[in-house]
DNA sequence: TTGTATGCGTTATCAC
DNA sequence: GTGATAACGCATACAA
């Protein structure tokens, strides 16, 4: 491995000197400049990354905890590209990205401790179960932060818009003619509040009633759980026209059940997704759905973090929402 | 931060006797080596991997190479759940996982020397593109590494067992009664060429034809190009009895020429994928494919590259096949 | 069993 | 414009 140390005996100048032209600073001939870098070119130099964070304290690199219980976080489509936004983002001001976990080697660690331990300039906490006390230590440890889809007081916090993306979900629905409409919504979280009250704050306004029946929980991702609420869905006497899934994989388990019982997409029943994944693209007919901008949230989330780990003193928190996009597939009949 | 200076002021002993009661070295009192880990643990200590690392010249840091032109790579299951049991794998062993990409900031950087820069004890080479001569050249490097699906010459590969999973495939094809299949493969990679010759050849062994209006070429993971193969298939005065599709994703683009038809998997044409991925697991009817072992083939990259790492001058570089296995789903009919 | 000393590669301060 | 030198936090060879 060459170092600056070898740099500078082939140079014929101090250390100092060749450390100086590498980091361009002013205060170094033009001409010594240019030799030095000519030859560390040459001999096939790299800075070490550990000697400079040793000696900057600034390790350029950034912890990624992207962990739920299930562990499908990054088979999500969703959650893998927001993790590429993420990463493209780091990349090109300088940081890498390293995954935290709460082992290293043998000995148990805290994310916490992984996070000190790698000296990371800034942390992106997402997909992990926001209640768990080691996310809280995490989160209340003084290190650089950015939340996904998920609000701590003070924290800087890059969600994806929910309420705007559920109203005009169901506006589009309505707008179409339907009045009886299901929402079948995954698990309990503050993700799974906001679409719901969105929901019905959207029925509301249009005077459309929210009937208990049409109301289900499901679980997200999980197209054995939307099934079966489909399936309770079309035992109903009085049907709903139109099924809102907990997302887009999700409804291929409804989808199932309706062909089981021999209904034809959008002819005897409508159906909207949530997330916009490939999927529904390439499903026929085309489903209907609201593409989440995760490439946005990853890049958001990249940029606000390292302004913070840039400008600690400056930098001021805040929730940044980004909005997403209707996409409207074949999947909701106008009802005349 | 809590360095091993303030223990050992705490503690009244040297700083090296701190060093060594931490590591576990057995040349140092119980008692004293208890003192120091209570207090090591109030103060809140953590090592300082970027010192640590600069004196032992170990990183415990792992580079991750997972870039394939289209960008898709985290996209796709396959790969995203090889991450995945990669990070499960090295995390218990004290190894972390970090990004490799080509840039450190404004400077362009190549792989190579992103590697060296990190100081990565090892790296990870998969779903990129293998004639880059920047992959080659961190191929080249001298640093320990494991490639996964492709095979350099004494370098240790970890590849899906494209051969006999193919052969598996076909044969149990073929045992439904099938004579005339057509196979639409991927882009011309070591990959495709193996499950192509595979294809050829049990077909061969049962004396079945290979027609060259069944083989088509597609593109991995993109439904478009496989739905127009499947168009140009189901054009054909003598139609085949099965396609085999290059992986499960891609068949959705089958799926739906198939069903712009008017026919029915399986009753009037049977199909099969490749992969296993949960779409095909939730399709209905469930799609006949083949099953990689993407968990087995992280992990074994993960074991065999930090066996290298910590055993460099014994280790034997090797390749390793991994077995994948059959899923019999409803899509290929027995015909009579 | 414990302590002293050294150096890993780098940056930064200050003198020349 | 250039160089000597200290320090970052740690592990280790060696001395006590």
């Amino acid at each position: 491995m060459v170092t600056l140390k070898d740099i500078s005996e082939s140079c014929k100048v101090s250390v100092a000197t060749v450390s100086k032209a590498l980091n361009g600073q002013s205060d170094v001939g033009e001409e010594t400049s240019r030799r030095i870098r000519k030859v560390a070119s040459d001999l096939g130099y790299f800075p070490n990354a550990s000697a400079r964070a040793l000696k900057t304290n600034r390790s350029h690199s950034i912890g990624v905890l992207f962990e739920d219980k299930t562990g499908t976080g990054l088979k999500h489509e969703y959650f893998s590209e927001i993790l590429d936004s993420l990463k493209v983002a780091t990349e090109s001001r300088g940081y890498d990205i390293t995954f935290i976990s709460n082992s290293i080697g043998r000995n148990q660690m805290s994310y916490t401790g992984h996070a000190r331990y790698r000296r990371f300039d800034g942390v992106i906490i997402a997909s992990v179960d926001f209640k768990n006390p080691q996310v809280l230590e995490l989160v209340d440890s003084g290190i650089p932060l950015v939340v996904l889809d998920y609000v701590f007081d003070s924290k800087t916090a890059v969600i994806s818009d929910n309420v705007s993306g559920m109203e005009e979900l169901t506006e589009y629905i309505i707008s179409k003619g339907h009045k009886k409409i299901a929402f079948i919504h995954g698990e309990d979280t503050t993700v799974t509040q906001k679409r719901l009250a969105s929901f019905i704050k959207t029925c509301s306004k249009h005077e459309i009633p929210i009937l208990q029946d049409y109301i289900k929980q499901a679980v997200y991702h999980d197209p054995k759980s939307s099934g079966l609420a489909t399936r309770e869905l079309l035992a109903l006497t009085d049907k709903p026209t139109c099924i809102i899934y907990p997302d887009d994989f999700s409804y291929i388990g409804g989808m199932n059940e309706i062909e089981k019982h021999g209904f034809i997409v959008p002819k005897d029943i409508s159906v909207a997704g949530y997330d916009g994944i490939l999927l529904s693209k390439v499903l026929r007919p085309k489903l209907t759905t609201f593409e989440q901008n995760a490439e946005e949230i990853g890049r958001i989330a990249a940029t606000k973090l390292i302004e913070n780990i840039e400008n600690p003193k400056t930098y001021i928190p805040e929730t940044v929402s980004v909005k997403g996009h209707l996409i409207e597939g074949e999947s909701v009949k106008a009802l005349s």
